[in-house]
DNA sequence: TGTTTTTCTGAACAGTGTTCATTTTATTTG
DNA sequence: CAAATAAAATGAACACTGTTCAGAAAAACA
């Protein structure tokens, strides 16, 4: 029977479309202002249907996290690629990490900031997968510091939180509109120098 | 006329007890599962009366967000004067920092996280003076820093940007629930290992 | 007292997420 | 092919939301 065949590949399919107009309706006009209602109008088919496919909003916005956080993997995978030296990576591996906040803000924001992903995953009563492969991605590098004679005695858990920590509050800061104490023209850039200064700190440890 | 400054006295004492009312509410149940008919019922008045003394929701999260500072500012204050070494001020100011954003995430969540306080400013054409009162109280203590022979050399806004950045990274993970990727029990302690270490970094970070 | 001003209400508006009986469409069976 | 069954889509309805505003109630003034 190819018919079940092609009924599951129509579902994906339709899975797909929704997904693709809640995301150009997300980055077009927010998170906030895009209703249920809307992406089915974008869809051409009722509000209703879209449960048929999504249990609730959140599903979808979980969605598109996941999405998401492909796309963040590749870019820190680049991040590390482009450099030799262990320290060099993780420098470049928060550099990436943050050039993505500032370029896809209500990506990163659904990613690292609003609730309702989690809420998904807590009702689920599943792991947060990808923040840790995110994480262990982190880890893995500040571990080859480790070996390179950074870090030297330091726990590798610790250390990384820090890391991460830095650049998320670097990151949501700004996003969320808490770097407006600054003019506007220099926010980037003192936060870009903020985060030159913390690695250059950390590198110095070494030496005790 | 006494009924001019009865009325002004009445105006204010309204204002308040809206305000009380909202607090309660937001801190029993959250932000988002609190409405104006909930705050109006709240108080025994119908939910028109609320808009004439506040202009919309967002201002009456601007005023508690103000309050909020109030208590957190006091909190800084208590964490400088607890210790007289420079650099043990501002390790104590971001100790109670993490230790009022942990104690109180609803209000903290109000302060640094939404953005409906920042809209209020916005539309307002307003500077947010109590993010800069607060930047500015750890920008002192950095300079003391400095002049203790910590910091040598650096640029204050960089460093307490820096500081800022991690302690907000740290508390943010934290409350939007990021921090599930670590076992419950442990949470808490691994975001202090991370505060103590980079506290530890930072300061050795002066000979360069 | 009657008139004016202030305060408050409650209905209405346009929107939200979500559910579900009903209709439309597609597939399988006789 | 036609009838019976199964799947998919609809759109009205529900219980909410923030916000506005004409009209009713209360208070102040003359």
């Amino acid at each position: 029977m190819g018919v079940i065949d092609r009924k599951e590949r129509e579902k994906v399919e339709m899975k797909r479309q929704i997904l693709n107009a809640a995301r150009r309706l997300f980055l077009e006009q927010g998170f906030e202002k895009t209703s249920i209602r809307n992406i089915a109008e974008e869809i051409e088919y009722s509000a209703g249907t879209i449960y048929l496919y999504f249990k609730d909003k959140n599903e979808i916005l979980f969605a598109l996290h996941v999405e998401a956080f492909g796309a963040l993997m590749l870019a820190m995978q680049s991040g590390i690629m482009g450099e030799t030296d262990p320290f060099a990576r993780l420098v470049s591996l928060g550099k990436h990490y943050l050039k993505y906040a500032f370029e896809n803000p209500e990506l990163y924001d659904l990613m690292f900031v609003m609730t309702a992903p989690m809420e998904t995953l807590e009702c689920r009563e599943e792991i947060w997968c990808d923040g840790e492969r995110a994480f262990n991605t982190l880890q893995f590098v500040v571990e080859d510091c480790k070996k390179a004679g950074y870090f030297e005695g330091e726990n590798t858990e610790t250390i990384s939180i820090m890391v991460w920590s830095l650049v998320h509050g670097l990151a949501t800061l700004h996003l969320r509109r808490r770097t407006m104490i600054f003019p506007e023209e220099k926010r980037i850039i003192l936060l870009e120098d903020a985060y030159a200064k913390f690695t250059e700190i950390i590198k110095c440890y070494k030496y005790k």
